[in-house]
RNA sequence: GCCGCCAUAGCUCAGCUGGUAGAGCACCUGAUUUGUAAUCAGGGGGUCACAGGUUCGAGUCCUGUUGGCGGCACCA
């Protein structure tokens, strides 16, 4: 008997039936044979070691692919999970994935782990990898699995097993030698030594089993593991670049802003952060307005009684920040908009011939974020939203949402920024509204999304009280993705509030509400820009956008003079006429980051002239005053006011 | 909120096994008038996050609190 291997490249080969991948990879040649790590067959994962059992297109994973990598994590994780039950008897194993830049753990142990431990774990892991041990995959029954597994102790892969797996199916054990054994469904390495030893723990964190706070608190060994030791190093290295463009750390430097003890989310904006954020509201500002949008501007602080009435108090008076007058009443500052934007809305009758109203406000939120959730700019307690409300009827929603897309699409792009993905989250177990509501509702913001050309992600589950949502993530310098953009579809809310408009038969009809927010917070979407740019602004949102330099006071005249004009011209300008050398003025704004720095001197002053030098540029661009003005405005316009 | 780690000058950090705080940058003063990434000299600055405790003596050890960091949970 024999079987046919079809290969990537087309070739067909026949094979003794039995034949395991690593011997195909051998019979090609032996250095092929040294890096493959598993093999797909018809895109399924097969071991190296597991004869074929039938022939289909065939393809070996090499160490260093994508593919390669995910079954080095694994067994890295399984080996992570090895050492630590050797080292700390006792210790359970319960789920040990693969993440995007590694591998975590979690054990059920009663005494903490440490950071300290780390070491211990890791040189014990290496022992394991010396060792070489077959790593042997076994195929067992559901019942005898779990009953394997209760007697050492194991409850939670018993319960694992039991919950994951139908009744008589059988499931995969992978074992390492006669030592260590874990549920999985592989592939994985021949044996222990093929991972090497370019792996590396990271950190520590709790977590709860099945990600549900009312289960016990597990403990998470997060690990990274690569192909070879230079791609570890080439990890490591790029994580702390990362971290100098950590808008924390950024902040600080370019003061932009900072937060203290006394107010744990909030933010103290300084003057060039602040400029920054005018600069992006101003932006903001003028791009709804051009839409059709209106502005205003609504109560911080409202009555119990009001919350209780839009549903917010029942659901979220956690999260909200409430205070109690002198007279007793009960006040709560608001969180979001919504229900102050409906009060306009009933104020007074509307038609359908007024609809779509598009509501927006700026003013800004307070939410009582909880305590290990907040997050420099990216999670809050005091915000401003670049926040709208669309009141439409259930045929222009659509249209709104696509528009909506658009304009995100837009808004995006003049910031420089790129999506990460976009979810469309679906209905959440505590809701309000009927089934067909929601399905309507989530079949609209889907085919809005198609209309903008936008592929959606569908996730269960996580959908807004009051209606499905799209979410626009962006991502943080280490890969984090933040929700900024959004778009929530909410027949609750007008049903609650009462809101109505007198439609064409002359009868009350309840418009549609859509939440919508393009830059999300705007302190996480300057939060998600200070890295994306690594603090570098480009010209149009640099807080500081020219620095005029002179190199000795002789320049002071002409450099004010240049000031005044750029100045005039609506450039924001800072003159530096300190005595020092040009070189430490240069030094100094450049790590500042400033984009253009006009350099003064005699040449200069005499034939009224700038030398430009630009961020990370060391030319001079020298030019005739005005011309150079002229070209800076230019530089500096608004990607919106641009012709 | 939960788990682990951390907290020394404005910033970055040093301070061994407990013996009454130190550097660089920044800041201030003076000198220097300088041509594209650090001119020189001098000076001021710290309740070592806070509160207790152990000790003859605590930045250092212990407990608690607050805040930060990394996760988990949460995220209208």
């Amino acid at each position: 008997m024999s079987i046919s291997l079809k290969f990537p490249d087309g070739a067909e080969r026949a094979y003794d039936d039995g034949v395991t991948p690593l011997a195909v990879a051998e019979g090609i040649s032996k250095s092929l044979a040294k890096k493959v790590v598993a093999a797909k067959i018809d895109g399924a994962w097969w071991d190296l070691t597991r004869p074929l059992e039938g022939g289909g297109k065939f393809e070996l994973v090499m160490r260093d692919s994508a593919d390669g990598l995910e079954v080095l994590r694994h067994d890295a994780a399984h080996v992570l999970a090895q050492a630590v039950q050797e080292l700390f008897p006792g210790t359970q194993v319960t789920f040990g994935p693969v993440t995007e830049d590694g591998f975590y753990y979690d054990f059920a142990r009663d005494e903490p782990f440490s950071t300290d431990d780390f070491e211990r774990i890791e040189k014990r892991m290496k022992e394991i990898v010396d060792a070489d041990l077959p790593i042997i995959r076994k195929v067992w029954e559901k019942e005898a699995a779990i009953a394997h597994f209760k007697s050492i102790g194991e409850i939670y892969k018993a319960e694992t097993i039991d919950e994951v797996i139908k009744p008589g199916d059988a499931i995969t054990v992978y074992s390492h030698g006669d030592k260590w054994g874990d549920l999985c469904r592989g592939p994985h390495l021949p044996s222990t030594g093929k991972l090497g030893k370019a792996f590396k723990l990271m950190k520590l964190a709790g977590a709860y089993w099945r990600g549900d706070q009312n289960n016990a608190q597990l403990q998470r060994i997060y690990g990274t593991a690569w192909a070879d030791e230079k791609q570890l190093e080439e990890y490591l290295k790029r994580l702390e670049e990362a971290e100098k463009r950590d808008h924390r750390k950024l902040g600080r430097e370019l003061d932009l802003f900072h937060i203290q003890e006394e107010g744990k989310g909030m933010i103290f904006w300084h003057p060039k952060g602040w400029t920054l954020y005018r600069t992006m509201l101003s932006y903001m500002r003028r791009r709804i307005e051009a839409v059709g949008y209106v502005e205003v501007k609504t109560p911080q602080i409202l009555e119990q009684s009001f919350w209780e009435k839009s549903g917010h108090w029942q659901k979220f008076h956690d999260s909200m920040f409430v205070c109690e007058t002198d007279e007793g009443e009960v006040m709560a500052v608001k969180p979001m908009n919504c229900p102050c934007h409906v009060q306009i809305f009933n104020h007074g009758q509307r038609s359908y011939r007024d609809l779509p109203i598009r509501m927006a406000e700026f003013e800004g939120l307070h939410r009582c974020e909880s305590s290990g959730s907040t997050h420099g700019l990216l999670r809050v307690r005091q915000m401003s939203q670049d926040d709208a409300h669309i009141f439409c009827t259930d045929d222009q929603i659509v249209e709104e949402s696509k528009a909506f897309i658009d304009l995100l699409n837009l808004v995006y792009a003049d910031f420089g920024v790129e999506l990460h993905s976009v979810k469309l989250a679906l209905r959440p177990d505590q809701r309000f509204g009927t089934d067909e509501q929601w399905t309507i509702a989530e079949d609209k913001l889907e085919q809005a999304a198609n209309l903008a050309g936008v592929q959606v992600e569908r996730i269960a589950n996580e959908g807004a009280f009051y209606g499905p949502k799209l979410e626009f993530h962006l991502r943080d310098a280490i890969g984090r993705t933040w929700q900024c953009g959004t778009l929530q579809l909410d027949y609750v809310l007008p049903e609650r509030l009462d809101a109505a408009y007198i439609a064409e038969d002359g009868q009350k009809h309840r418009p549609v509400m859509l939440h919508r927010a393009i830059c999300g917070s705007m302190e996480r979407f300057i939060g998600v820009l200070i890295e994306h740019y690594a603090g570098a602004f480009p010209m149009w949102l640099s807080p500081v956008q020219v620095v005029v330099a002179t190199i000795t006071s002789d320049g002071d005249a002409y450099a004010k003079e240049v000031a005044a004009a750029m100045r005039a011209a609506g450039l924001r300008v800072e003159l530096d006429l300190r005595n020092e050398k040009v070189g430490y003025k240069i030094r100094e704004h450049s790590l500042a980051k400033t984009p253009v720095i006009a350099v003064v001197g005699r040449k200069e002053a005499e034939e009224r002239k700038l030398a430009l030098r630009r961020f990370g540029s060391d030319a001079q661009d020298v030019a005739a005053l005005d011309a150079a003005v002229a070209a800076l405005v230019a530089e500096a316009t608004p990607p919106d006011l641009r012709r």
